[in-house]
DNA sequence: ATAAGTTAAAAAATCGATTATCTTGTTTAA
DNA sequence: TTAAACAAGATAATCGATTTTTTAACTTAT
């Protein structure tokens, strides 16, 4: 996967399913991709302040990877930084929760139609590939991670070939913040059925190079994911 | 101003011209203004290799907390991390610089329709005062830096209330990576005149709450701005 | 000559300890 | 009784030194 804020050339690696970046470089980075992981994944309370010492623990480095790490973090919106006060776990809101949603919509039918307008027959296969995966993934056996691993990947190889890539970086953050809603609480998506359906019938559409109304869709499979996330936040409260 | 990417309760001081965070809180938060003005400002090369013992001199601050303030900028976007060799700044392109336009067009015509939506009186009046710094800037006086910094100013208060934070957030991302073009080379922009005449008439449609009108004007003026940029850009290579 | 191997110098990343700042509980003065 | 002042402990930020990795110059073998 290799995500474009580590440092860029990882060696690969066999691309373990969670993310996570192979045998991976330096200590900093290494730290970046769990907390990332950790943080979109609601292991830590939104609000809750992070007290440096525990994770140095928990993530096994010292103090400067650690804190390389979380000032990356800061800067991408993960976590917020307070004056003299060390960082903590931004709050979660309603109006932050329609405001990416919102953002989101705009941002991803804009790079749908475009990727439906460029992508080539490989990419054809690729969505093919990931959706495939994606709907292959045994929900009894999964402890979650599998499941959300292919999603992230679903959606990316879908705009991938917008031909933007700053579109792309700002999409993916702002999934990586839908995500600390949509995964708060318990694991599997209620609903996984009817998304699996919309993500197979994106493809179907995208094939069809039929931009609007695979846009149209991709409106629709935004709003089910913001009622998720909304049930989720508002139980969670 | 207090960017959002600085630690938070900067005591604000008395705001200095130039983004400058007063009398700043950390060394690392100083470092950050200070870097990511001379980064967009055009003072290091495109693909150069920043050496950290040459910044620690430069900017006075220890290994730390410039380590710091680079990987919050790398994570910004104002600088590329590879592997186990440092930090440089990013190259330019032709098509990067279209790409960060036309991204740049969709997002600012949506944050200005809304902002003409929501916006109220005192609106009205950040804005018109914004505008009114902006024209008086004395040319001959100015060694670019004010002008600089008040058209940051302007263009910020103008979509300030689109209601989106992170469509603000990724529109000021946008901004610094454009204005690494339009900095290129001489410090005054050529066509200034032409430039406040449009800032001025935004000001006027805002008021007029023409949404329509103002979005095409400011896709006019991301044009002209866009245009700039690659002549810049082009005499540069 | 070219390419693989070797090694010394340079640079990046990390560690351990120090310094500065905040927090909290307690005291003291009004 | 309340609020300002202080002090001790906890936490954040920074420094200086060490370790690791890369770069570049120099061999040596094919």
């Amino acid at each position: 996967m290799n995500n474009s804020l580590s440092t860029s050339p990882t060696p690969a690696g066999p691309a373990g399913p969670a993310g996570t970046a192979g045998p991976a470089g330096t200590a900093s980075s290494r730290v970046f991709d769990h907390l990332r992981k950790d943080l979109v994944g609601g292991c830590f309370v939104a609000g809750e302040k992070l007290a440096i010492n525990v994770l140095k623990d928990r993530y096994q480095v010292g103090l400067s990877p650690l804190r390389e790490a979380l000032n990356k973090l800061a800067a991408y919106g993960l976590l917020v930084q307070e004056n003299q006060r060390g960082f903590r776990v931004p709050k979660l809101s309603r109006d932050e929760l329609d405001d990416i949603t919102q953002v989101r919509l705009e941002m991803e039918g804009m790079a749908l139609e475009r990727a439906i307008a460029n992508g080539d027959s490989l990419w054809e296969a690729d969505l093919l590939a990931a959706a495939h995966r994606l709907k292959r993934v045994d929900i009894t056996l999964d402890k979650g991670e599998e499941w959300e691993y292919l999603h992230t990947q679903f959606h990316r190889t879908l705009v991938a070939p917008c031909g933007s890539v700053w579109l792309l970086r700002f999409i993916e953050q702002l999934h990586d913040q839908f995500d600390r809603y949509r995964r708060l609480g318990p694991k599997m998506p209620t609903i996984r059925q009817e998304l699996d359906e919309q993500h197979h019938q994106l493809v179907e559409l995208a094939l069809q190079r039929d931009a609007k109304t695979a846009r149209e869709l991709m409106d629709d499979h935004i709003h089910k994911s913001y009622e998720v996330a909304l049930k989720r936040y508002q139980e969670h409260v």
